[in-house]
DNA sequence: TGTATACATATTGTATACGATTGACGAGGC
DNA sequence: GCCTCGTCAATCGTATACAATATGTATACA
């Protein structure tokens, strides 16, 4: 059994939440945590604490911890505010750039490429949000960067489908992904505002419609005659 | 010595924060703290933790809490952001406020009102940062909620000054406010959306120049003959 | 006199034991 | 038969003891 630092736990559950191995609404039970993670339970409040803080997690009083929910609700609100504010985060980042944070950016491109391209739908999701976290650090503003790693929890959550395309027509749409991303980082190295904000929309776009259908799936078929042969068929 | 749940505990955290009771970079000794609120050590750990995770302290491994700095380029991003967060949390106040909401909106405002009035500088800021916080949840907007919530915790400690005023036209500007506030409940109310983002924008615009002047205050006399003179009066 | 190292002290981090609260189940009364 | 109340198990919350780490100080040596 693998032992476990804090702050490796810390990753390991934000890691586990993004990729909805821990799924939204999930009950996290303290003491089975601290045995998986054989730590103390102390130490593991700590983390859930912080996770809360992060928006990870949600505690109520003498009720324990549960993965952050994904509510309709809270879902129209996001798609009412991610646009403008990765936009915004990707105008900034065009100014505040760093050399070091642009090797950063594109290292982690490397990884999302390698990601999709082995097929690994979680970690291709993961890729793509450390992706988006540097450039969000890039814009070195830490009050849009609290809503930027809000949007990224959810976003990360509902792109999982996003990867795991089930026809070719959608495949070449996470293709495009990593194309938007070369030009993102090219615009960003050249610092034209203007235009990553456009690549920033227009990248927004491409995943909207297929995570909207994540929110709202296509509806189950009514027609019981077929629903009662497809049981027979069983 | 009062007993604290760990409640009031984080309540009066925040607020002695926020009046700058605990000034920005205050070193914050757990056993200290812990004996002042007479708590263990445990849960006062995970009352800064989630100060931390609010942005109201910053942690680091085996050196302790402090209370978040206002470091100058962070400040910078500040005058960046808040009115356009400030604003858009406005338009969506408009849209999605209750009944309940605006009832507490307005109490908010009798207290403000009273707090300028007695001419108490930390609960004015702290009256002011209520009602803000009350439009805040009006927007019912998690994501840009967290940006709101961490230029809020700036802004108070930096419009304790506004609330101090130190010449007539100031506390002029002061009861201004007032009257802004008292506009934008109206205009909230009546689901206006794009007077109250003016109205908002006017506000910020006032307690702008009073914040600027605590960041960058003016200079000292460069005159060293008078300072001689002052030396010698003393 | 300056610097480095070793020790002392203070503070933080973790484990464990115990107390408090919640929710479920079942017995008793209406 | 249904509702209410009490007990029980499970889980969370807190206190305390101890371990690990960092900082300050004194002393030895160059």
């Amino acid at each position: 059994m693998k032992s476990f630092t804090k702050s490796e736990c810390l990753d390991d559950l934000r890691r586990r939440i993004l990729s909805t191995d821990l799924s939204p609404g999930h009950d996290l039970d303290e003491a089975g945590l601290s045995e998986y993670y054989s730590m103390s339970r102390t130490p593991l409040r700590e983390v859930l604490q912080r996770l809360q803080g992060e928006g990870y997690v949600v505690m109520s009083e003498n009720r324990g911890a549960k993965v952050a929910s994904m509510d309709i609700d809270v879902l129209r609100t996001f798609f009412q505010t991610a646009p403008m504010v990765y936009a915004n985060i990707a105008r900034l980042a065009c100014e505040n750039r760093t050399p070091a944070e642009l090797d950063d950016l594109k290292h982690a491109q490397i990884n999302f490429t390698k990601a999709v391209k082995s097929s690994d739908a979680a970690e291709a999701a993961l890729a793509n949000h450390k992706f988006h976290a540097i450039v969000g650090s890039m814009a070195a503003n830490t009050y849009l960067m609290a809503s930027l790693a809000r949007l990224q929890i959810d976003h990360t959550r509902m792109s999982q489908t996003f990867y795991r395309p089930s026809a070719p027509a959608e495949a070449m749409l996470v293709l495009k992904a990593i194309e938007q991303h070369d030009a993102m980082i090219a615009a960003i190295e050249a610092g034209e505002g203007a235009l990553v904000i456009d690549l920033t929309l227009q990248h927004w776009d491409l995943s909207r419609d297929r995570m909207e259908r994540y929110v709202r799936p296509d509806p189950l078929p009514v027609d019981v005659i077929s629903l009662k042969d497809q049981r027979n068929a069983i």
